[in-house]
RNA sequence: CGGGGCGUAGCUCAGCCUGGUAGAGUGCCUGCUUUGGGAGCAGGAUGCCGGAGGUUCGAAUCCUCUCGCCCCGACCA
């Protein structure tokens, strides 16, 4: 991508109603502009990084064998009264009346209509365990939406769905979606560490918060001191062995919510304790049969009696993950993707647009690495030195490549890191190299 | 939902107290000179001063109402 095509518009200065450093640095480096309280509209670059976010998330569900679908944001409020959610969910969920005058909802999740989308076509033992999700827009009233795209009033969520015959293969659906969760954040270069929670509206009795520890993060944590030196899981697994292991291990080390944490009761010593603040990425609930009981989800078990099937679901906040990533990577100068969901994989920077010299090697670098599938933004326009590294460095493209005159006269380019900020010269083949592998 | 604050140029903000021609920096446009970390000079464009009422000869400024946004707290993927 050419940037002198793109729609790119950079702030040079901090917007006020920005106070954390990644609503600033959506906002200056043009990924997002909002358009009313706690809602958002998503930029070419945003856009980019949502999809790329989305993408593993869609990746990892489908290896954990989930299944995609898509339901609607609109839905009928009959569901809700049918679960007994319809009063409770209270103000924080947007009701809406069609011409008919028939009550409608702005879906803050998806329970009701996942367990009438099932009764109706499951009624087998035979036919489990299934679990569906999908990646759709869900709005949720907040009395307070704040810190950017972290907590928005609309938001993109992954919201999945376990159906099970008994308690058994409800844990293991419940752990195949834990250690999915930890691959796919891991793929995102973060740490979330799973941390038992409390299961607040959605009920049940089994809860997970996938937490990043981050100094903004808006819940109070503990955890075992060890889980700072611990990896999170990025190796192959497979899904239908047993996962328990894999549960086990993950949470051994003590580490839970502030609702969850009861000081007096907490295994671990205080000078091995851990008091931290965090931002919640994913939360994965089993609740039995919460809903398929009123809600009448059964199925006929071996003996032809029937059974209310056993549900979980588990959410991934895709939107608030953008944000997230960018409180765990970013310097002072701007963002520092992790590569695997950078807008584009390198930046490419023509030092002097009006040098005829430098316009073709660029031009012919830029040609490719396009030639070699490798993303790029060039910067081609015809702006200084200093406004070009700047803005680079704001976007926080993982490599840059630097082209002007001085290098081109010794035959070289500039190959810099984001991360480290390390530069090297080396020449175009190598640079490219580096870049295709 | 309680408490606090702010709405003036694309952005950051001054002006408001004490009513009298709409401002600065930055960005934007044109031209020239520049060019390895947010360049220089010259010229130029940009505002229903959030909205509605009111007071006044006269309102960005005073009063009333209203809408929007932000922050702290309680609540939450």
């Amino acid at each position: 991508m050419r940037l002198s095509a793109y729609f790119l518009p950079l702030l040079r200065e901090n917007p006020t109603e920005a106070q954390i450093v990644s609503h600033r640095l959506m906002l200056r480096a043009g990924m997002v502009r909002q358009s009313s309280a706690g809602i958002y509209s998503w930029l070419p670059l945003g856009f980019r990084v949502l999809q790329k976010v989305e993408q593993i998330v869609r990746e990892e569900q489908d290896a954990a064998g989930a299944l995609e679908v898509l339901m609607p944001t609109i839905q009928p409020a009959e569901l809700w009264r049918e679960s007994g959610r319809y009063e409770d969910y209270g103000k924080e969920m947007l009701r809406i009346t069609d011409r008919h005058e028939r009550e409608m909802l702005y879906g803050p999740t998806n329970e009701e209509l996942i367990t009438d989308i099932f009764r109706g076509a499951v009624k087998s033992y035979r036919d489990l365990p299934r679990n569906l999700y999908h990646i759709q827009w869900k709005f949720r009233d907040e009395v307070r939406p704040r810190f950017g795209v972290m907590r928005g009033r609309e938001f993109l969520m992954k919201d999945a769905y376990s159906f099970d015959l008994d308690a058994k293969g409800a844990k293991h659906s419940y752990n195949k979606m834990f250690v999915a969760y930890l691959r796919t954040f891991a793929r995102m270069g973060l740490k979330a560490i799973p941390m038992r929670a409390d299961t607040g509206p959605i009920g049940g009795d089994l809860s997970h918060e996938f937490i990043i520890l981050a100094e903004t993060g808006e819940s109070a944590v503990f955890c075992d001191k060890a889980w700072l030196q611990t990896d999170v899981l990025g190796t192959d697994v497979d899904f239908n062995g047993d996962l328990e292991p894999f549960f086990k291990k993950w949470t051994s080390l003590y580490a839970a919510t502030e609702e969850m944490h009861d000081p007096k009761a907490c295994p671990v010593p205080e000078d091995q304790l851990v008091s931290a603040r965090g931002i919640e990425v994913g939360h994965i609930f089993n609740f039995g049969t919460k809903y398929s009981k009123p809600m009448k989800a059964v199925v006929s078990g071996p003996d032809g009696a029937e059974i209310a099937v056993e549900m979980g679901s588990y959410g991934i906040g895709v939107s608030r993950l953008v944000g997230a990533i960018i409180e765990a990577c970013h310097d002072d100068a701007g963002i520092v993707w992790p590569e695997s969901v950078a807008p584009f994989k390198v930046g490419l920077i023509n030092l002097r647009a009006g040098d005829e010299k430098c316009r073709t090697a660029a031009d012919d670098f830029y040609k490719k690495l396009n030639a070699a599938g490798v993303e790029v933004l060039y910067d081609d326009r015809d702006e200084s030195p200093g406004v070009k590294f700047s803005a680079m460095d704001l976007i926080g493209l993982p490599y840059q490549v630097v082209i002007g005159p001085r290098g081109l006269d010794k035959g070289v380019v500039e190959f810099k890191s984001r991360r480290d900020g390390k530069r090297e010269e080396m020449s175009p083949e190598a640079a490219l190299n580096r870049l295709s592998t």
